[in-house]
RNA sequence: GGUCCCAUCGUCUAGCGGUCAGGACAUCGGCCUCUCACGCCGAAAACACGGGUUCGAUUCCCGUUGGGAUCACCA
């Protein structure tokens, strides 16, 4: 079999957001799965819309994601010689002509249809004037008016469109630009894209393409059209259902592979099954497991899968997510291995990479400063012999590890007579200043024998004073 | 409005003619427990409606309703 190329092509009027991210990762997925080729290209022919900072944007997106392409990235805006030479070969085999038409006149056209109560198309005037090229013209594509386009989709099965639909559309502007829909093709065709997965938005202007397609004489690619992603109130995803940038989602917290897992599970299946490592989707992810209805982006699974992740994900593969976060905070911790361990004892109860940051800095502290209500319910004088006694075990145990923290306490527990319970808070908010924290002993190995006293030094200190 | 797409618990979904309609998130109980989590056990929760086809429809067909998309010299 023919080796599988996707695409895809963003175009650079803004970040990259939830939509097009799954869309990338769809085609991205699928390329790797058959072992194909992905190209990533830049839609830049809106030059008034177009920035250099939405591509960047858009790049470093992708990279966070892990999405990364074999070809490309090419900008459209560079290819203009190419546009030209096809348009020129649709106008000489008499499938294009030239438009003189001024926008108001076409404006009033469409109005004019509207209000009898048909569709706003163009009326195809300049048909047949046999125009030349001239400084206010733009070429139009002779669309059939009668039949229908079949569109054979992957995902939705086969969708007739009346030609009907179509009017002369216009493949090049009076700027010389050509438009979307013959950039695609003439893209598409060129770099060998053979599959096109995109979202339900194009549905309508894929006949249009199959037209070219057909007029070029070139073989069609496979389409399949993913339904879009909605917002809480079923309408399409937007800035107002909060955050739409992908990296926005990375400063929250999430583990790109959570986001990606999440991403594909809305709108793809395979069985029952929910956790996927990155791997694994590349394993498994195929088209004919794409749904067909649209689907509700929910916060709170994305969550919940950043919850899994964190726990499943090797500490070194977090801590190398983690440690922007930390230093963010301004504390200068390292991929090294006490930023595992601290990652250990912390992954079983963080949601997001935020969460866990704040959970892991009183690891490294130099002071801790008591959270007040703690303070004032745990460090009371009563506990002062308590933990002294716990400072002697420690300082005469001559390993640290959880067994023998163990013993210490348990030593404590029988001269005093006191339930670990009673003993652990107080303890608790010695090391952290806080009343939640990670398990008691595994907090105290990781902390290690001299912080540990000497924090609980301090707490004594602070209580008799 | 024309055209196109979609329709199973609140949400994501499994299901591909015969199932007690399964799983996950969220919700609500309980267990575990040094805090918080994790984990475990349990509860509640769905086939939009109406016609067909069939011995039998969640599943196939048609219609209704509802939702979405799109109708530019934007992509």
């Amino acid at each position: 079999m023919e080796q599988i190329i996707t695409r895809f092509p963003p175009s650079p009027t803004g970040y990259l957001h939830v939509g097009g991210a799954r869309t990338a990762l769809f085609n991205w997925l699928y390329a790797r799965h058959t072992k194909g080729k992905f190209v990533l290209r830049i839609e830049d022919t809106d030059v008034a819309r177009s920035t250099q900072a939405s591509t960047d944007a858009i790049l470093e997106a992708l990279e966070w994601l892990g999405i990364d392409w074999d070809e490309g990235p090419y900008f459209q805006s560079q290819r203009s010689a190419i546009y030209s030479e096809y348009i020129e070969k649709l106008l000489s085999s008499g499938q294009a002509y030239y438009c003189t038409c001024s926008r108001d006149a076409l404006d009033a056209m469409r109005q004019k249809a509207l209000e009898a109560g048909g569709k706003p198309k163009y009326d195809g005037i300049c048909r047949n004037k046999g125009l030349s090229k001239s400084d206010d013209a733009v070429v139009r594509f002779k669309a059939p008016a009668a039949g229908s386009t079949i569109i054979k989709d992957v995902v939705k099965g086969n969708i007739v469109i009346p030609n009907a639909e179509m009017d002369d559309f216009i493949i090049q502007r009076s700027d010389g630009i050509p438009t979307y829909n013959l950039a695609v093709v003439v893209d598409d065709i060129t770099m060998g894209i053979n599959t096109v997965i995109r979202g339900d938005d194009h549905v309508n202007n894929t006949p249009k393409q199959i037209l070219l397609y057909q007029a070029l004489d070139a073989p069609l690619p496979t389409f399949g059209h993913v339904p879009m992603v909605l917002g809480k109130d079923r309408a399409r995803l937007s800035k107002r259902h909060g955050a739409m940038s992908v990296t926005a989602y990375r400063d929250m917290g999430y583990l790109p592979d959570a986001f990606l897992n999440y991403l594909v599970r809305l709108g793809w299946s395979y069985g029952d099954q929910e956790f996927f490592t990155k791997d694994e989707l590349i394993a498994k992810f195929t088209l004919e497991n794409i749904g067909r209805s649209p689907g509700i982006f929910d916060t709170d699974k994305l969550l919940a899968l950043n919850a899994e992740h964190i726990r499943k994900s090797p500490p070194a593969v977090i801590a190398h997510h983690l440690v922007p976060f930390l230093k963010q905070s301004g504390c200068d911790a390292g991929e090294d291995e006490f930023t595992q361990a601290v990652i250990q004892t912390l992954s079983v109860r963080s949601k997001t990479l935020v969460e866990m940051a704040d959970g892991a800095l009183f690891y490294y502290d130099g002071k801790i400063t008591y959270d007040n209500k703690a303070a004032k319910k745990f460090l009371k004088p009563v506990i002062v012999e308590p933990l002294n006694l716990l400072i002697k075990a420690l300082e005469a145990s001559d390993s640290f590890d959880e067994p023998s923290l163990e013993d210490a306490f348990k030593t404590v527990m029988n001269t005093t007579g006191m339930k670990l319970g009673k003993i652990a808070q107080p303890v608790r908010v010695a090391l952290t200043g806080k009343t939640v924290s990670p398990g008691i002993f595994e907090m105290l190995v990781v902390l290690g024998q001299a912080k540990v006293i000497a924090r609980l030094k301090d707490a004594v200190k602070f209580i008799e004073d």
